[in-house]
This record gives structure tokens, C-alpha cells and sequence, in this order.
RNA sequence: GCGGCUAUAGUUCAGUGGCAGAACGCCGCUCUGUGGCAGCGGAUGUCGUGGGUUCGACCCCCACUGGCCGCCCCA
């Protein structure tokens, strides 16, 4: 026999068991988002690589190992936009969406309207790093830029407060619990550079008291180091400059003004001078959303934060701007651990039951059956059909587990149009004509009716 | 990409160098127009894949693949 084919490597399937919830929460965040007025993009999932190279950062872990590239076919008849001598071209499955978003809006000149860009997308993300817990090589992430020329209001605090205030309702309004925004600014990029300075410096004399990790750290990645986990090394790293105290004046300004915001609408925040992003685009206010049920050590649920200098590194014209991306993987797998606990508190099991099942006692009144099902499901319900050739107690055994209730469908049935109709939870069963059928089985709206229907 | 742990029935998991196991689930019967309960019976399977050691491997060894965990990093 040959071998069976397998989904790939830190790929999957979601199966219809785990769907409603995923389309619960998609639909939870266009509803909000859309009150916020945000538009919904789709950009492609193949891009150049130049784009993720000059967006993301050529020197940034995604971009220099962890993306999903190869060379494309060189074009044969040599016409087209890239001209006779068109060679291959190097093609990128997108790690990340934000870039691909800044590009579509510079391609499609959206800056020239004057106008802010409120765009938000959800879709699959690819990189190449090894699977875990939350972590997969094909990913989902809900994500929203705000982005616009300096004169649209693009670069205003009230923007980021905005966007950050708006993230917290969406996880309120699932009902994610425990959650933490964790907040940071890390300045202009020219902050950033001359930080990462002062650090390298800082670290030079306590550098051998340090942990291994963070000795390597030192020198490869000094940012890094504010990050580490090892107890040991804490009150080092607590005396070390802070990011904060070496941005400018204009930055910090900003960054009050996020603040005063946040708090004038009672989103809660912790300062985090030690939160490090690792795509090279972020300025000024970045942030980390995390949580503490079900992800193990990935417990970041999602991050974003200030680009405003990407456009300009994508040829466009100058256009601040402020996005996120939540990874949709990790918030299901947040709701799900949550869900696992109210089941243990309370008992309940979840599920979602159709309306009716339809249970023909014999096939002859299979035709019968399918057509009684189509007028019911004509009218909104949702009907499983059975076969006649079932036992009936085979019939009940399987209605039980699929719906609210049983129609017996036998020959008196099938003579008179009136039929026998069982409801589970109450064990009562009553004869209803056919014309009244459907307005019978409507009735209580099932156990899963918080979910998108 | 590196390190550790792991892979047995549909599922959760036991198991021993010498006949492949339990629970739950599934199917059948008791019970041919009334389910949930109970009793009885049944099938669960290339023991992840490919090599090797051995008279003999589910067990020991190697490689590969997948999963989990940690590192790196991120959503």
C-alpha cells in the first residue's frame, strides 16, 4: 500500500468542529472593526522578496531565515512590464502583512486622496520556523493598519490610543480573560540606533556576569538582552540604561500623550521599557498583548506598533502610520484552553444541535423524507435527514446526538401530514401537521447560539 | 536551525526480547413505531516509516518523519 498524504510539515486542517469558533471570532473583529471604520484589504500571499527584505529588515530573523523564497521561472518571451530582459524573480509566500498592505497602498497612490487609510485584513501567514504550541509555518492573523500623509492626522497619539483601546474591546467583547497590554516607545529609528549604542557600551563591563545566552547576546543583538528570562541576570539588566530615558523630546511628547489617552478611556497598560519588537520598521509606541492560559511559553497573543518611515523604505511617499496583527492561532487556542476550564467548572458540555432530525421508518418514505427536509430548511431550520433503512432505535441513538428533536415519518405520517415530533430535552411528544411543522421546531434556540450561526 | 522527550485500536493510554491489551467510543443482539440505562457478544491494529542486531523485535540500536517541550525568535 502507499504511504497516506499527510498536510505538511506545521500546517493543518481545521475541522468542523473547530470552525464555528474561528468564524466567530473573524466575524467578532469585522463587526468591530468596521465601527471603527476600517475597510477590509487582501493582498496577495505571494510578494517579492525585496519587499519583505527593505520592509520587514534583511537582517531580522524572519527575513533572513525564516521565510518560504524561491526563484521564479525566467520569462520565456521576455514582454511586459519588466521588459525583454527580464530575468527570474525571487518570490516570497508573505511572513507578515503589514508590508504587503503599505505596498498596495503606495501602488494604488492612496496617500494622493488626503485622506487617513484605515485597512484591516485576515488571512494566512507563512514562515519557515519550527512548530510548537501557537507557533506554525502557516498562520492566521487579524490585523489593521491606520496610514496616511502627515497632514491626514496619521501621526497623531490619538491614533495609537485608538487602535490599542479598540484591541482591548475586541478581546473584552470574546471574552478573553487575563489579559495584559504591555507598552513601550522606542523612539525614531535614529533613537533606536543610537540606543542600541548606549546598550552595547553598557554591557561591555558586566558582560562576563552575565548568562551565556546574554554574553552572545551582547554582541549580536543587544536589545535581546533586556529580554532575558534567566533570574540571575535581572537586577544586571534592571541597571541598565532604559530606552525610554534616550528617546527624543518628540517622542516622548508622543508618548505621554498615548498614555493620557489610554488612560482617559480606562485601558489598563503596563510600562514595559523592555519590550523588544523584531522587525526593523517599528518606531515610537510598540506593543504586546499576552496572556497566560494556553500557550505555553508563546504567550504573546499579539503585537504591533508605530512604522513611520516604512513607506518612505518602500519608495512611497512619506505616510505614518500604526498597525497590528494578532495571531488568530494563538487567540483560538487562548479561547479553547478557557472554554476546557468553564466546561470543568460547570459541566456543561459545548455543542450546537440542529433543529431536527427526520427519521423515516421505512425507505419508502426516504423521497418523502428529503423533500419534508428541503421545505424545513427552506424556512431557516437546520435539518439532518436519516434513511429508512435505519432501525428506529438506530434513528433515535443518532437523533439524540444531532438535534433538538425527532420526526417520525412512517406511513401514517406520510397519509395523514401530521407528524410525531419528540423534543429530547423534555421528552414530551406531541403530533403536529405539516404546515405548522416548521413553526413548531423553531422554538428554543440551541445551546451554541453564542456562536456565529 | 540546535537540544530534550515522545510515537501501540477511532480516542486516551497500559504493556513484555517469545500469541497485541484496558477504558471510552463504534457495530450487533436482548428490543421490527420510541433514544438516554443495563446485560451479552463483536471488530478494533502494518505497535509512525525504513534499515540493523537477534533463532525470534511492539520492546534493543541507527536513520527518517510527525507531535510535545526548551533554545533562537515571533503572532
Amino acid at each position: 500500500m502507499r504511504a497516506a498524504l499527510k498536510a505538511v510539515r506545521g500546517t493543518r486542517d481545521l475541522l468542523p468542529d473547530q470552525t464555528p469558533l474561528w468564524n466567530n471570532v473573524e466575524t467578532t473583529a469585522r463587526n468591530l472593526f468596521a465601527r471603527y471604520g476600517f475597510g477590509e484589504i487582501r493582498t496577495p500571499v505571494l510578494e517579492a522578496t525585496e519587499l519583505f527584505a527593505r520592509g520587514v529588515g534583511e537582517e531580522t530573523d524572519i527575513v533572513s531565515k525564516e521565510m518560504f523564497t524561491w526563484e521564479d521561472r525566467a520569462r520565456a518571451g521576455g514582454e511586459g512590464v519588466h521588459g525583454p530582459e527580464s530575468k527570474a524573480q525571487s518570490l516570497t509566500l508573505r511572513p507578515e502583512n503589514t508590508a504587503g498592505v503599505v505596498r498596495a497602498y503606495i501602488e494604488h497612490q492612496m496617500a494622493h486622496s488626503g485622506a487617513l487609510q484605515k485597512l484591516y485584513y485576515i488571512g494566512p501567514q507563512f514562515r519557515r520556523e519550527r512548530p510548537q504550541r501557537g507557533r506554525y509555518r502557516q498562520f492566521w492573523q487579524i490585523g489593521a493598519e491606520v496610514i496616511g500623509p502627515p497632514s491626514s492626522g496619521s501621526e497623531s497619539p490619538l491614533r495609537d490610543a485608538e487602535i490599542l483601546e479598540m484591541l482591548a474591546g475586541f478581546l473584552d467583547k470574546l471574552g478573553v480573560r487575563g489579559w495584559r497590554l504591555e507598552l513601550s516607545s522606542v523612539g525614531s529609528y535614529q533613537d533606536r540606533v543610537r540606543y542600541n549604542e548606549i546598550l552595547r557600551a553598557a554591557l561591555q563591563p558586566i558582560r562576563s556576569r552575565l548568562c551565556g545566552d546574554c554574553q552572545r547576546r551582547a554582541e549580536t543583538n543587544p536589545l535581546r538582552v533586556l529580554d532575558c528570562k534567566v533570574p540571575d541576570d535581572q537586577a544586571l539588566i534592571g541597571a541598565l540604561p532604559q530606552i525610554s530615558d534616550h528617546i527624543s523630546a518628540d517622542s516622548q511628547t508622543h508618548f505621554s500623550a498615548v498614555r493620557a489617552a489610554l488612560e482617559a478611556c480606562g485601558v489598563p497598560y503596563t510600562l514595559n521599557p523592555r519590550l523588544v519588537r523584531g522587525l526593523d520598521y517599528y518606531t515610537r509606541t510598540t506593543f504586546e498583548f499576552t496572556v497566560s492560559t494556553g500557550l505555553g511559553t508563546q504567550n504573546a497573543l499579539l503585537g504591533g506598533g508605530r512604522y513611520d518611515g516604512l513607506s518612505e523604505m518602500l519608495g512611497g511617499p512619506r505616510s505614518p502610520g500604526i498597525g497590528f496583527a494578532i495571531g488568530e492561532d494563538r487567540l483560538i487556542l487562548t479561547l479553547q484552553a478557557q472554554q476546557e476550564e468553564d466546561a470543568r467548572a460547570s459541566g456543561a458540555p459545548p455543542g450546537e444541535l440542529l433543529d431536527a432530525y427526520i427519521a423515516p421508518l421505512t425507505p419508502a418514505q426516504n423521497a418523502t423524507a428529503l423533500a419534508l427536509a428541503r421545505e424545513l430548511r427552506c424556512a431557516g431550520l437546520r435539518i439532518e435527514v436519516g434513511d429508512g433503512s435505519f432501525k428506529l432505535r438506530k434513528s433515535f441513538e443518532i437523533a439524540d446526538s444531532l438535534a433538538r428533536h425527532i420526526v417520525l415519518l412512517g406511513e401514517d405520517e406520510a397519509g395523514s401530514g401530521v407528524f410525531t415530533v419528540k423534543a429530547f430535552a423534555s421528552g414530551e411528544q406531541t403530533k403536529i401537521p405539516r404546515a405548522r411543522l416548521a413553526e413548531a421546531l423553531h422554538g428554543v434556540q440551541s445551546r451554541g447560539s453564542n456562536f456565529v450561526q
